[in-house]
DNA sequence: GTTAGCACTCTTTATAACTGAGTGCTAATT
DNA sequence: AATTAGCACTCAGTTATAAAGAGTGCTAAC
């Protein structure tokens, strides 16, 4: 059987009737809602025939058609029209995302806000993984007799550091040779790179003094590597899912809570999926537990390269459309702003 | 009407059973579960005469009793004992909150965790407030010809910097004479004294080039410190109240939910309460959205002075001398531990 | 090929009857 | 005078039954 033009603008209504509505459609309605130009018994017979081939369903006999997770694939892929946003929604949000905020985390956090007040589902966002980030400065800076700061700089503008302990007396000589040495020995390395870069020994062959102060410097400074190796995972929306009918019992709204409260797991999902604009619906997740759910993500770089992601995560029923202009548009907003080396509109 | 020993006795194990059962407990059920010596009649002429009182509430005419606020306020003050908790328990709990952890931001945070599995409840740990906190050190760092990093260390031993884009090109010079200036006139402030202090004409007058290179440094030098100054809010066990029969209807888990959403607010909340351990029940709190709440928080200190906060939010029905004790233990725990200068069990 | 008509299905809603836990009162007992 | 047994009464919650409503699928007519 052939999904004729007529049949495909049966499943179009429907879809878009049953993503409003969260109510199983019934021919009437439809004849009623949509000026098809056709009887409601033609269209049954249309609808039985959709249903063989797979893109609607029936919660029983007495009730309208639901469209399946084909359907929707079908609706995303051939069918949708991705609303083009207008200039002044697209001015309003653009103008809510940089409200009081000129650093990436804030945006970006902000960016998961705006997204699930649009939307109103719940909306995540991802901070840039650093894969590609290297490391360009390391530095160690007296403070006490006994502290020490160790600074690193990567090339993707990210600094951190981190007070520590010393414990025999050191020389700000000490202190300054074994930095550039760091330095030297780093530079230009990706953070997992120097992450198993083993480079101790090179200082106990070096200087005696060095070595003693390098096997106090180094476990923190690993430590301090995984730590900007972290991407941070924003959440905002979560309430939202109160307000759909899909999680309108408390088994459904626990797990679905419970899923997204494993931010760990939920971080690893969203590393895994591919770059640009990725729709995934139901089933088509691996996950067990979000096999109900679809997911939108979109990427944005930061200096063309550090990647994070922004999207939100509902029912199958979902206004694709409209979320996936808006989670574009926003992804080409960070981009667009964070393009310059350094990471972003300093002041 | 007084409160008889009896009275008493009857009205603990009212609320000891609707503690563990959450079902309004009737007088047979009381007569045979505890051991009162005195028949179901009896109990329900002495229900009667505490319920007049105030401290027992009938949902309707034929349903057991359930314990007021005011019994609860009663139970905490006068009859619940503190459930010192075992050696192996206490040694479970410290084993497990230093697992992995030797930060004060990392320990904080597996608190809550630990606490929210331990007491089936939501939990919630705030970050030390810096009030106390006063800025040690400040420091420029040259990276490139047009990025600087400005570091600042308090006494308490946190250390922040960010990086930043220096307009106009800089010498090593100006940046030191600067940073020098600028511990010169901050140190031994607290930060929000920092905060309010308007030091920028110091440098106007003092030196052109400086002051060209402070007005480049200062407002972020000014950001940095009101992100100094906020405190985290970390919140752990939030899908438990989905097994609490008192949130088993969506309103109700959404209400709690949206309320445990706004952040600000409820770190405002928490950071209102007094210090050491306060409990607060129902009515109790000055939230209209918490009063069918209870809250336990508890302080910790850091150095002996910056204080942050542990607790557990949850129905007003909740094992009230447990979590007390818990609770308690945790921030014991905590306040040791980062009793040195510096902030921690330093490797 | 399309449509009107109609019997049939199944969920949802409304109504009524039943059950059981628990109270409050009275009268008997200690 | 305090305690207890006995019993009528109350009311939430559950089960049973009936009625309503939405929608299908099929047949026969257009």
């Amino acid at each position: 059987m052939d999904l004729s033009e007529r049949k495909l603008r049966i499943l179009q209504a429907i879809i878009s009737d049953f993503i409003r509505t969260a109510e199983p459609v019934g021919s009437r309605t439809l004849s009623k809602k949509f000026d098809l130009g056709i009887s409601p018994a033609t269209i049954r017979n249309e609808m039985a025939d959709l249903e063989e081939m797979g893109f609607l369903t029936h919660p029983h006999t007495s009730a309208g058609r639901v469209p399946s997770e084909r359907a929707y694939r079908l609706y995303v892929d051939d069918m949708m029209k991705k609303k083009e946003l207008s200039e002044e929604e697209k001015n309003a949000i653009a103008s809510k995302l940089y409200e009081n905020v000129t650093e990436l985390e804030k945006t970006v956090q902000h960016a998961a806000k705006i997204l699930s007040e649009i939307t109103n589902l719940t909306s995540f966002a991802l901070t840039p993984s650093p894969d590609e980030d290297t490391l360009k400065y390391i530095n160690l800076l007296p403070v006490d007799e006994d502290t020490v700061v160790l600074m690193i700089v990567s090339h993707s503008g990210k600094v951190s550091n981190t007070a520590l302990k010393i414990k025999s007396p050191y020389t700000e000589e000490g202190l300054e040779l074994l930095a550039k040495n760091m330095t030297y020995n780093y530079r230009g390395k990706t953070l997992s790179e120097a992450l198993t870069l083993d480079i101790i020994e090179t200082f106990e062959s070096d200087i005696e003094a060095m070595g003693a102060l390098a096997k106090n410097v180094m476990p923190k400074f690993i430590r301090t590597l995984e730590e900007m190796l972290n991407v941070n995972l924003y959440m905002d929306g979560l309430t939202n899912i109160f307000s759909i009918p899909e999680y309108n019992n408390i088994d459904k709204a626990k797990m679905f809570l419970e899923m997204l409260g494993k931010k760990e797991d939920f971080t690893k999902t969203l590393i895994n999926r591919d770059n640009g604009v990725i729709i995934t619906i139901g089933k088509e997740n691996a996950e067990d537990i979000m096999q109900d759910c679809s997911l939108i993500t979109a990427t944005y770089h930061v200096d063309g390269k550090l990647a994070g992601k922004i999207g939100v995560i509902g029912p199958t029923r979902m206004r694709y459309g409209e979320i996936t202009s808006v989670v574009e548009f926003l992804t080409e907003n960070i981009s667009n702003t964070f393009k310059l080396s350094g990471g972003g509109k300093d002041d």
